[in-house]
DNA sequence: AGTACTGTATTACAACAACGATACAGTAAG
DNA sequence: CTTACTGTATCGTTGTTGTAATACAGTACT
């Protein structure tokens, strides 16, 4: 589940230890209640420091994927489809008005865009 | 054209002194040929250290805005207008596509995506 | 209780980015 | 050629970030 961890990217090992973990939570390959690996078990098998490992985890708690129950370990959150759900809309707003705030000051506009869009989705935009 | 210069952002000051010169060229509010203001100038009127400027001149150069000549100045790029829009076509194409792999990996979807462009954009997509 | 596991907190260190200071080098006009 | 302007190059300081090392504290099971 984790080979392919680069130490030479410009994206930190904590974050790509959090995009694959945050992946598997969204996409339900990690079932609610399950646990995740300790942060020592994973830090050895990834040959990396326990705090990074931490930090991965920490932020998917803050993110609302997962709870850290010291003495006990690390867990998906048991959260309801509509919920989880919810919270993907929200972070779709929040990807697009990055998008929108981006383009503009790139003085990109909407219809050009639109234009990128439709070409990178497909039909699925007019 | 440079008065709200915030030290207290996240976004350093040379990215905020770029952003603001890329919309003025994108826009067509400073014109090919046309002469920014000499690094020092620009420093003193922000308060601001001449090396800051150079920075952010020296980024507009590599995204082909400006030119840097020594001993001269700086000055905007005499581009063609068509050229000049199959720039902001690329760079359109180029957030897209950030914009599906950071959707991907949170694990939302395309239709959760394009239900916020709709939203977001207005009736522009569809 | 004891043991072996969990996460937590603190601290230190290395790398990097932002910003500034200062000296260098090219250009243009008197 | 001199002067007064341009951008360029180099370096140092500061703050932040990623990563690690180490010691601490809670939980579970025997």
């Amino acid at each position: 589940m984790f080979e392919h961890l680069d130490p030479r990217s410009p994206t930190p090992l904590y974050e790509q230890i959090a995009a694959r973990l945050r992946l598997a939570v969204a996409s339900g390959e990690l079932r609610p209640g399950e646990t995740l690996p300790s942060v020592r078990q994973l830090a050895a098998r990834l040959r990396v420091n326990p705090a990074t490992v931490v930090q991965a985890y920490r932020d998917l708690e803050g993110e609302g994927f997962v709870e850290m129950k010291q003495g006990a370990g690390t867990f998906v959150r048991e959260v309801a489809d509509d919920r989880r759900s919810a919270e993907r809309t929200k972070q779709a707003v929040r990807l697009v008005r990055q998008l929108l705030q981006e383009a503009g000051q790139l003085g990109v506009t909407t219809h050009e865009l639109t234009e990128a869009i439709r070409r990178e989705l497909g039909a699925k935009v007019a």
